[in-house]
DNA sequence: CTTCTTTTTAAACGATCGTTTAATAAAAGG
DNA sequence: CCTTTTATTAAACGATCGTTTAAAAAGAAG
């Protein structure tokens, strides 16, 4: 408990200090079973100070999450600019598309101090936690983002229904997503045979699935559409 | 909110009642979002009566995640025995093992009133909680489970390793918890044209995308070790 | 220095939380 | 009938929640 205060660096400004307490905090114990004393607390401030910088809990929630996913989105979205500037012109490979995709997270996870896998559980539990605030959160900083993979995977898929690209879009995104919030519970049930410490390995074995999963699914329609 | 005094049936017993309140509540708002008063409410009995049944709140939780995920598994064991009876002895076609995996879901979210894809969002979100507790649950409800179903991906891959296995398994499950979870969040963002009600549309395009996944994943990795 | 704005702080506000107590009502067993 | 167990209820307990108030401290600008 006394330990926690060396985990916020002193001498920032209180903000940033706040923003990390509050990152650390509502990773371990999720948005509503933290509270602004605790946060305040961690940032070796006041509750009256939290409030003063951002209004509301709701606010400090929000404006956590947009500082941790806006890079992590503007990584991404270079990456795919990257990935069409070396294609030529020509429709990117799938993989290449769910590589930029997936890719950030798993470097964003990885940080000077080694890989921090509880992060990981913070943006995965973003989307399921139930407070109806964070859908407007999630909708101004993915909406962009959603509808520029869609160009290129539809680009790269021209014989293909836009629903069939949309219903598994939302699969390579819910399996990430679910592999990042249950990412620790696959070492107990796999009897220690797969450590959960390594992120990277992870992020690329979820990149063969899903490339591998998007595929199957769009052969098979557009197999049955011929039959 | 008076409407919803109307979602429980009178004249059954409390505890049934205090059970499918909760369940309501909790689907709607998470486990912490929900008070025991609004439970004894809805319900209508009052916070002792449901301490008196269930002794906490956790209990309360578990409980009613026991009531429901139990027979789903019991369900998913039992379709899983039918293809053994049906295959004769030989190794499963791993997508029957998926089908016993996946379709017990979604016939518990398509209930007598029409599919309930709310529900969905129950189960999705219990693992992602961060409650300690459920940790505990899970294992107990899900342990028999899981070694069961890698018995017979083991016996469907003889080939391949034991840790690719789990890793791909929990890839699957991932993509199923991050698509119940996040059910609702398909239809804005496709702009409409994917419908959330239809759970049994999600569930079979499901079942492809994770074979295909799977299979991709295992064929990678033994098409790797063969170079 | 003085003046004005920004930031920090201790203390308190009203509300609500999970849980418990103790009394009462209903049901069961003999 | 009486006794014992089970179930329900109103009321209260202590603790803690998010938020606000009002005053002091620190900086910036002249």
């Amino acid at each position: 408990m006394k330990k926690s205060t060396k985990s916020v660096p002193r001498g920032t400004g209180t903000r940033i200090r706040i923003l990390t307490a509050a990152e650390h905090l509502f990773t371990a114990r999720g948005f509503a079973g933290v509270t602004m004393r605790e946060v305040a607390r961690q940032a070796q401030t006041n509750v009256a100070s939290a409030h003063y910088h951002f209004g509301s809990k709701e606010g400090l929630v929000i404006e956590m999450l947009r500082h941790r996913i806006a890079p992590i989105n503007a990584e991404r979205l270079r990456l795919l600019e990257e990935a069409k500037r070396q294609s030529g012109g020509k429709p990117l490979k799938p993989i290449n598309i769910f590589k930029a995709l997936l890719l950030p997270i798993g470097q964003a996870a990885t940080g000077s101090k080694g890989p921090d896998p509880s992060f990981m559980q913070l943006v995965g539990r973003s989307f399921t936690e139930p407070a109806s605030f964070l859908e407007k959160v999630h909708r101004r900083l993915f909406r962009e983002l959603s509808d520029t993979f869609m160009v290129e995977l539809k680009l790269s898929h021209p014989k293909a229904q836009e629903e069939d690209l949309f219903w598994n879009l939302h699969f390579v995104v819910a399996t990430m997503l679910g592999a990042l919030a249950n990412h620790r519970r696959l070492a107990p049930f796999s009897g220690g045979l797969c450590k959960d410490k390594d992120v990277a390995e992870m992020i690329q074995r979820l990149i063969v699935f899903a490339t591998g999963g998007f595929a199957s699914s769009i052969r098979n329609i557009e197999t049955n559409s011929n039959q």
